[in-house]
DNA sequence: AGATGTGAAAGTTTTCACAGCC
DNA sequence: GGCTGTGAAAACTTTCACATCT
């Protein structure tokens, strides 16, 4: 099997997601073409991007919803459990570590670090903020495979190298910074930067 | 001309942040391949990307650091002033709020909105926060270009609906919804599941 | 009849490679 | 010699359209 391209995997995401409303709603089955308004896409991209990881539907029938979106889990990794390191303690990580919507992904946040020792030492809902000096030994005894940093630009890298050192597997990088770390890692950025300025570019374009 | 594709776009912010740092470094004249480095692109990309847009290098020398960055400065419509509306006083709408390279970038949170009676008449850095119900009027005295979507799901499209109706042009949503708004207003989501399970997809794959 | 799965076609984006200017 | 700007080629992605199965 071939790597399925990034898009195809952000597409899986909002398959994912529509799936679980169409459950909600009360849906047993659904065609590629009612997924695919829901999505915001066309069916063939429905179909092929669904046919690259199985044969999951059923000819003249459609797709089960409940058995479709199981299986878009379990490619996504949604079964298991994440273990994960918030780096950064500041308003977003606040923020980031009050979004109950990634535990139930199966996302949690098991510890959190930063770098300010006045922050150090405080309890966020039993979670005791570390120093980011610790991370090491830390990871050494229950080992993280997701770092969120949210630190600010400037100690965006050094934070990213300290997390590569510890062992984690994948990193969310909230820093507008491009990070500089081994390609065994895997990088996802969140840049509000640029999507605000997509957003600019947009509208200085399409403007009386 | 043509229109520049939405990837362009995005590498044309990461040339304009790269050229601040070069800049800074004292820097006056860059070529293609160490931008591209900079950027963590190949050097053929940057100089496509560039041309579309215009003749802004010099053959055997490279560019002019701070004339490009005006240059892009001006495409990505960093040199005027957007005036912001905030839908969401909650953990996420605060950290954006206090975010300030925002500010600095030209985009200016003028107002602060939210549902919850709790939060309205909340002071944020002298900033009262408003029921959305007043925002089309808020918006009728001084119009607001872009919108920021820090509601819960399930408020999200309504907020998007107000905020179409009120004028807006522009929208950034963090809701992990898909909004159904008119095609004339620009839409940039930020989704912070679809990022984390793109990253789970990648773990699962990349494993022993 | 209804809807998937999929090769082939069309469209888009990236990379190559080099003519042309400094 | 160095480095841009750009057509042409290659790679990739999306859409089409239909054979195939229920």
């Amino acid at each position: 099997m071939d790597r399925a391209s990034a898009s195809t995997v952000t597409r899986l995401s909002s398959y994912y997601r529509a799936l679980g409303e169409l459950g909600k709603e009360g849906m047993d089955t659904v065609s590629s073409d009612r997924l695919a308004e829901r999505a915001g896409l066309t069916s063939a991209q429905v179909r092929k991007d669904l046919s690259f990881f199985g044969n999951f539907g059923r000819r003249g029938l459609g797709y089960n919803v409940a058995k479709l979106r199981r299986k878009l889990g379990e490619i996504l990794g949604l079964t298991q459990r994440w273990r994960v390191a918030l780096l950064g303690a500041g308003n977003l990580g606040h923020a980031l570590f009050a979004y109950k919507a990634f535990q139930k992904q199966g996302f949690v946040i098991e510890a959190v670090f930063d770098v300010d020792p006045r922050k150090v030492g405080q309890k966020w809902e039993g979670i005791g903020i570390r120093s980011i000096a610790e991370l090491q030994q830390v990871a050494a005894k229950t080992p993280f495979d997701i770092a969120i940093i949210a630190v600010p630009e400037r100690a965006a890298q050094a934070v990213a190298e300290a997390a590569v050192a510890a062992g984690i597997r994948g990193i969310l990088n909230f820093a507008p910074v491009k990070l500089t770390i081994s390609p065994q890692v895997a990088l996802r950025d969140v840049d509000l930067s640029i999507a605000m300025e997509s957003l600019s570019y947009a509208l200085v374009k399409l403007l009386p």
